[in-house]
DNA sequence: GTAATACCTGTAGCTACTACAGGTTCAAGT
DNA sequence: ACTTGAACCTGTAGTAGCTACAGGTATTAC
């Protein structure tokens, strides 16, 4: 069961992240450290692949470096309650709503100032005189 | 005319724009360099504040510094045409939306992925779970 | 004249990576 | 066993758009 050791760029082609960005998780304690070879190359288990998923879904996701770091830790201590993991998601979804709104408001400042011009090639712009 | 030149704490109070900021644009070309007192501290006229104020609504409106530099060079150089201006915003336009579209999923998988989990006060999460 | 405030330059920090440089180890082929 | 080339190692610097110092000088008010 412990034979199974993989090289960090297995992991990388498995998982699909980069050689440099699993080693800056490690660095960042989003992954643990891993054994390493005689020769100090790192060798992964299943459990790393694991994890290194976990964290990539969770970027894709949105979620900060340091909100993972939150989440793993409730998911290392025994300390695993919904309420916290809800919580901390609830708020990160408030924060991808609020970023949502943000843009939105430029899309339609953009809009409105796109309108005002209309594109042809001439030495005065309206939106330029806008701004 | 040239008389009424005001201290980099002025401008800074009347855009509201750090003077680490309006330093830092200058370094970055998005300001022309200022006079000088004698004992070196800018000196600021009215166009560096109309200059300033337009490079903050750029900003306000998602612009990067670059697509900042190139409406300046477009204002500055004797090309002020429509076509390019609204170009470079509409370019900018469709990367708003883009990133719209990407919190949206966002948005969605974290909506989906909340209602799996009660939020009780159980050591068992099924979001963990999922991710 | 002096003290407080405003300003100066230059550097380091933030996020989440990516891209090297320069060196070592491993695996495959002969 | 030996060589070669690929894969790996560490450490540093770069990206965007600022912000936050440290340590020093200029200006202004009293």
């Amino acid at each position: 069961m412990s034979d199974n050791r993989v090289t960090i760029g297995a992991v990388s082609a498995e998982t699909g992240c980069n050689i440099e960005t699993i080693r800056f998780y490690e660095k960042e304690g989003l992954l643990p450290k891993p054994e390493r070879s005689e020769g100090g190359h790192r060798l992964y288990t299943s459990d790393h692949v694991s994890r290194l998923s976990f964290v990539r879904r969770c970027r894709e996701l949105g979620f900060s470096m340091d909100e993972i770091r939150q989440l793993l830790s409730l998911v290392d201590g025994h300390e695993v309650s919904c309420e916290r993991v809800k919580r901390i998601a609830d708020d990160h979804l408030a924060d991808v709503k609020a970023k949502i709104a943000d843009l939105k408001k430029m899309e339609k400042s953009l809009l409105d100032l796109s309108s005002t011009c209309t594109g042809a090639d001439v030495p005065e712009c309206p939106m330029l005189d806008v701004l």
